[in-house]
RNA sequence: UGCGGAAUUGUGUAACGGUAGCACGACAGACUCUGACUCUGUUUGUUGGGGUUCGAAUCCCUAUUCCGCAGCCA
C-alpha cells in the first residue's frame, strides 16, 4: 500500500519534467538527444541537504528520461577552492547513491576553449577590454533609472584582441582591466550591462596551478561548460533566473557545439537551521559545533554521522517536490522520512538512558534465565537474539513514579507493568537516599507470565524496556535537538547566532545497554526501544561505546 | 524608481476551463508485549477586487504581498 502511494508520487511530474517533455516532443534542438544534465558544485565547501535536493533534481531528472548526468567541479574562481572539497563532494554524492560513471569533469579543463570563445566574441565586436578599476566600474554601473557607462566600449577589436592576449600573458597587474561582453549598458537587467567575463587574478589554481592569471566569470563559463559537455538541460536555482538572458546570449553568440536550456527551480529551505555556506562555516570556525560533520549540522556529512540514511534523504527530496515557490520545509518532515526508513530496517534493542535499579524481590538471588527476543518485528529474517534476566535490572528513571499521575501507566506502587519479553511485575515501592533521591525500585514478578505473556488473559497496559544489571555494557549516548530555537533564525534583521539552542546536544554518560550493541559498527542502525533510532558514532570504540540519537520516536504521552 | 520571479489548509506539493487531491503535522478513535508502528476518521485552503464562461485555482484586467538582482563570487 505504502509502495503504491509512493509510486504514484514518483510518477507525478513537476514543471521541469513538463518542460523537458515538451522539448522532446517539439523536436528541433533536442531531437534525437538523450536528456543530459549536470550537477556543478564549486569545490569551496561541504555539501548540505539543500545540495541534496539539487543533486536529486539533476541526477533524478535525467534518470526519469533515461538520460545521464555529469558531475562537474565549477572551479573558475580559485579564491576559495580546494581539492579537499572535491573529494568530500564526491564522497557525499556517492553516499547518496548517484553515479556519474566516467563523466567527472572540471570547468578548468575547458579554460583554453573558453579563451578561444572569448577571442571569437572580441573578433565579432561583441566583447572589449575595459580599463575601469573596480571602484570606477561600480561608480559607472548606473542605477535603476540610469544606464551604465564605459569609455572603453568602442575600442577597436584589434586593440582588445591585443590587450586580452597580453592579459593572458600576465602583462598587467590584478584588477587592472577586464574583458567585458558588449551587450546593453541600459538594460534593466544588470547582468546584461556589459558584464565582465574575464578578470585578472594571480591565484594558484588547485588544478591548473599558475598556468593562468585570467579566469572566466561564471556567467561566461557556465553556458560554455554546458555546451561542451552536450548538456541539454541546465538545471539551477532561482537566483540565476536573471542570468538566463546572458546564458542564452553566450550560447547564441559563440560557436559552441550545443544549445542547452537553463531551467530554474526554488532552492530548499528547512526550518530551525541555516543553509548558507557562509553561516555554516561560521558555526564551524567559531566552534558553535564540532566540525562540518557535527551531527547537528545540515551538511550531508553531518546528517550521515547523525545516522540519516541515503534512502531517507532521497525520499525526502523526492517528496518535497520541485517548484518555483520559495518555501521552507518543516524539519519534522525530514525526520519523518528517516523514521519511515528505520522503522522497517533498524534492529530493536534495549538501552536504558537514565538508569535506576529495579529489584525483583521475590526472584531468587543468583538466578539467571534467558529469553529469545526478535531483532526486528518488521523483518523476521533478521532473526532473534538471547537476552538474560536476573533479580536486578535497570529501568528508565521516568518509568517509575511514587504516585500515579493522570494517564500514567508505568510503574507506581500497586501497578503492574510488563518488562518487555520477560515478566509481568507489580511495583511494591522504592528506597531513597538521605536526599530523597530514588535509588532502588521494588517489584514482585509473576512467575506465570514468563516471556511477558498473561495466560489468564489480563490486560497490562504498560510495557517498559530494561537491561539486566548482571549483564550489560556502559555507553555514552548523545541526544540532539534543533541547532536553533527560532524556526527561521536567519530571516529579516535576525542574527542567527542569537538563536543557538543551548540544549542542542545533551550527552548522557551512564547509559546501560544490552551487550548486543557492543558489536555496533558505522553501518548499524538501532531502535532503542521506546526511545528512538540510534547509530554508533564514528568515535565509538569497543571500550567506549558512543551512540548518536538520529531521531526520537514519536511520543503521544510526553508531548513537548 | 528599473528588471526578473512567486502567491493553493499549519507546512510542502498536485489539479494544464469540468468533483480542489496527496503527503507531513494536528486532533479523535481502533489495535498493540514499543504511549512506537499500523489502521480508521476529522478539521483547516485557491492573496483581494473586477471580468470572460454553462462552468475559473486555471483565461483576461487590476490591486496587494513576498522573493531575487547593481561582485573583477558562484
Amino acid at each position: 500500500m505504502a509502495d503504491e502511494i509512493k509510486g504514484s508520487e514518483l510518477a507525478a511530474g513537476n514543471f521541469i519534467y513538463d518542460f523537458i517533455t515538451e522539448d522532446i516532443a517539439e523536436g528541433g534542438k533536442y531531437e534525437g538527444k538523450t536528456v543530459h544534465t549536470r550537477f556543478p558544485p564549486e569545490p569551496n565547501g561541504y555539501l548540505h541537504i539543500g545540495h541534496a535536493k539539487a543533486i536529486c533534481v539533476d541526477f533524478g531528472m535525467a534518470e526519469k528520461f533515461g538520460g545521464i548526468c555529469n558531475l562537474r567541479m565549477d572551479d573558475t574562481n580559485p579564491t576559495k577552492e580546494d581539492v579537499e572539497y572535491v573529494d568530500a563532494i564526491k564522497e557525499d554524492i556517492s553516499w547518496l547513491g548517484f553515479k556519474w560513471d566516467d563523466r567527472f569533469y572540471y570547468a578548468s579543463d575547458y579554460f583554453e576553449q573558453m579563451y578561444e570563445y572569448a577571442v571569437e566574441l572580441i573578433k565579432k565586436g561583441l566583447a572589449y577590454v575595459c580599463e575601469l578599476t573596480p571602484d570606477e566600474m561600480r561608480a559607472n554601473r548606473g542605477d535603476l533609472s540610469r544606464p551604465a557607462v564605459s569609455p572603453y566600449r568602442d575600442r577597436p577589436a584589434e586593440e582588445s584582441l591585443d590587450l586580452f592576449e597580453r592579459m593572458r600573458k600576465g602583462e598587467f597587474e590584478d584588477g587592472r582591466m577586464t574583458l567585458r561582453a558588449k551587450i546593453d549598458l541600459a538594460s534593466g537587467n544588470f547582468n546584461m550591462r556589459d558584464p565582465v567575463i574575464y578578470r585578472i587574478n594571480r591565484l594558484h589554481h588547485h588544478r591548473t596551478g599558475n598556468k593562468w592569471c585570467i579566469y572566466p566569470m561564471y556567467d561566461f563559463a557556465h553556458p560554455i561548460e554546458d555546451a561542451i559537455e552536450g548538456i541539454t538541460h541546465s538545471l539551477c536555482t532561482l537566483e540565476f533566473e536573471d542570468h538566463r538572458p546572458l546564458y542564452d546570449w553566450v550560447i547564441n553568440n559563440t560557436s559552441v557545439p550545443a544549445v542547452p536550456r537553463q531551467i530554474e527551480f526554488a532552492r530548499l529551505g528547512i526550518n530551525n537551521t541555516v543553509m548558507s555556506k557562509r553561516k555554516l562555516r561560521q558555526l564551524v570556525e567559531e566552534k558553535y559545533v564540532n566540525g562540518w560533520d557535527d551531527p547537528r549540522m545540515p551538511t550531508l556529512c553531518g546528517l550521515r554521522r547523525r545516522g540519516y540514511t541515503p534512502a531517507s534523504i532521497r525520499n525526502f527530496c523526492e517528496r518535497i517536490g520541485v517548484a518555483k515557490t520559495n518555501s521552507v520545509v518543516e524539519y519534522s518532515f525530514l525526520e519523518h522520512c528517516l523514521r519511515e526508513d528505520l522503522n522497517i530496517n533498524a534492529q530493536r534493542v534495549m538501552v536504558v538512558l537514565d538508569p535506576v535499579k529495579l529489584v525483583i524481590t521475590n526472584y531468587p538471588e543468583g538466578q539467571t534465565e534467558t529469553f529469545e527476543i526478535e531483532n526486528n518485528p518488521n523483518k523476521p529474517e533478521d532473526g532473534t537474539r538471547t537476552i538474560t534476566f536476573s533479580r536486578e535490572c535497570y529501568i528508565e528513571r521516568s518509568d517509575f513514579l511514587e504516585e500515579k499521575i493522570k494517564g500514567y501507566n508505568r510503574l507506581y506502587p500497586g501497578n503492574e507493568v510488563r518488562l518487555k519479553s520477560a515478566y509481568i511485575v507489580k511495583c511494591t515501592g522504592c528506597r531513597k537516599d538521605e536526599n530523597g533521591n530514588i535509588i532502588e525500585v521494588y517489584a514482585e514478578y509473576d512467575p506465570a507470565t514468563r516471556g511477558g505473556d498473561t495466560p489468564d488473559g489480563r490486560k497490562v497496559r504498560g510495557t517498559i524496556h530494561w537491561v539486566d544489571a548482571e549483564n550489560y555494557v556502559d555507553a555514552e549516548v548523545r541526544l540532539y535537538d534543533n541547532l536553533f530555537t527560532d524556526p527561521e533564525p536567519d530571516t529579516g534583521d535576525k542574527n542567527f547566532l542569537d538563536y543557538i539552542n543551548p540544549e542542542s546536544l545533551i550527552t548522557l554518560n551512564n547509559c546501560k545497554a544490552e551487550r548486543f550493541v557492543e558489536s555496533a559498527d558505522a553501518a548499524s542502525r538501532y531502535q532503542f526501544m521506546r526511545l528512538g533510532y540510534f547509530c554508533a558514532d564514528k568515535d565509538s570504540t569497543a571500550g567506549h561505546l558512543i551512540f548518536n540519537r538520529s531521531v526520537s520516536l514519536k511520543d503521544s504521552f510526553n508531548k513537548r
